[in-house]
DNA sequence: TTATATCATACTTATTTGGTAGGATAAGTT
DNA sequence: AACTTATCCTACCAAATAAGTATGATATAA
């Protein structure tokens, strides 16, 4: 299951997406428009930023704003930085690789190979970008 | 991610798809030659014995033995049966549909429509039968 | 009758998830 | 300078879920 924070993330995004193309948005505007508690928005917003998705500017008429552009920002990107892995078990995971703790051979692990057939299966759809969702 | 008790039930199918043809084979052998802890092993076996997945014999020479034929069970209902929903998210489930709480608009969520699409490129994958599995 | 199994309920423990609290820091406004 | 609006940071907390244990009852073949 995605997170409520990756889901939040990528409604957060989305928001930018159409609103603050110009100016920053404020934390406070977001989460009240999304229904997203302020506080834990916070700390969405910050992981954006400390991954180098967003940037911020403070005090009045601060908020954020992209730094990297929306079309180069990919769903997947976002759940990897907020949930981590997009595989569903760790031993096909590319990005978050870890060795399954009970499995003697990897590579003759049936389900290993069936996971990581459905990996890649999934990942072309999460490939779509911020831009793209958008105006899906 | 898949739980491990998925993960093992999915071992445990394997299992008796290579060994249990004829006769049953006990919780004691799968835990000590697929290395999952016993009683909790017992806890998979029952919640399969309960969905009609597998049968099970009392005493000595009993165990368990296929209720279902393995070219009739997919991986996919094992999932289904341990872990819940295939859907990432559980407004796009078929069999655990479940309106998401903060979402105002279904018809037009750009993220339910993204992982609806995914969930229809997981299913394929998923819906590998245990016979298939053990023979790929 | 004994050994070997399953069966059932309940408990425990660790980890993850979904938040909150409290305050420091920076920047624009008056 | 004072005030307001915002981000920033560390830490904490509560509920839920995952993973595994404990204890004992019940059935069955030898």
């Amino acid at each position: 299951m995605l997170s409520k924070r990756a889901k939040y993330a990528i409604k957060t995004l989305l928001f930018l997406q159409q609103y603050g193309e110009s100016r920053p948005i404020s934390a406070k505007i977001i989460s009240k428009e999304e229904n997203i508690p302020y506080k834990f928005l916070e700390n969405i917003l910050r992981e954006l930023r400390q991954n180098k998705i967003l940037k911020s500017s403070r005090g009045p008429e601060g908020g954020y704003t992209f730094l990297k552009q929306p079309n180069a920002i990919t769903v997947a990107d976002v759940i990897r930085i907020v949930d981590g892995p997009i595989a569903l078990i760790p031993c096909v995971s590319e990005n978050f690789y870890e060795k399954c703790h009970e499995c003697t051979d990897e590579a003759t692990c049936k389900i290993r190979r069936l996971f990581s057939k459905l990996r890649t299966e999934m990942l072309p759809v999460l490939d779509t970008t911020i831009a793209e969702l958008a105006s899906i």
